[in-house]
DNA sequence: TTAAAATGATACGGGTCCGTAACGAACTGG
DNA sequence: CCAGTTCGTTACGGACCCGTATCATTTTAA
């Protein structure tokens, strides 16, 4: 079984999140950052710069630039690989699990008054 | 009947779908882009900067320039108001349009595929 | 008629992000 | 060992965005 939306109620969702999101001037993060973040917080570890830069599809000094602001708001962290040395790996922080978990009480919130609000 | 998302669903949705916008290069816009983008091609007229900025919380310089921005893509248009010639009423465009709509296709087909890929 | 209010745009100084190119550090294979 | 490769970072010039303060235009009200 889907999740069954109607194009109305989809853009209403995303409508409807993203001035949540802004309203609360919550940190304010890019596409390509929210995409960042999910990505190491849904999917299983390790992260490297390289690998994230590939699944994007942008240049690595993105990434970069990314973990530089995330890490300056405390949402991910940076590791060099022991094994391989040149690697970084991109780990999880406290912070940064609130933050996806207030992201998606926000989503569900929106979707459940899809069909009550419109 | 409410749309029902676990909150894993809702991250889910929120990673797949920002992945496939941030692939595509399509223009990019910021979180307040996109609200205002969709508040102009959801919620019914007249939208005004003033209007825009109280509902986003945001000072009229975002707005404003968040419309150059927009406008340069030919995503929406300013006119003057022809009866208060202090406002400035912004409008749809066939192009606006056409991105909202592959906005909301996108957001669908992710929800659509939530279950059966996760 | 004229002072006050309202609207949107602009100037400014500061910050962030972009992609390209170059870089140092770490590994690999001959 | 040592040249070549891989990895992440940094430097650079340019673009965009931010909030505050100010501006011109238009309307309102005394």
């Amino acid at each position: 079984m889907a999740v069954e939306l109607t194009t109305a109620e989809a853009l209403k969702l995303w409508h409807d999140t993203h001035l949540e999101l802004v309203r609360d001037t919550e940190p304010d993060l890019s596409a390509r950052q929210i995409t960042i973040l999910l990505t190491v917080y849904l999917e299983p570890p390790p992260h490297t710069v390289r690998g994230l830069a590939a699944k994007l599809r942008v240049t690595k000094p993105v990434i970069t630039r990314a973990l530089d602001s995330m890490g300056r708001m405390d949402l991910v962290n940076r590791r060099r690989d022991p094994q391989d040395r040149r690697n970084v790996l991109v780990q999880r922080t406290v912070n940064g699990s609130l933050f996806v978990e207030r992201l998606a009480d926000t989503v569900c919130q929106r979707a459940a008054r899809l069909r009550t609000m419109m």
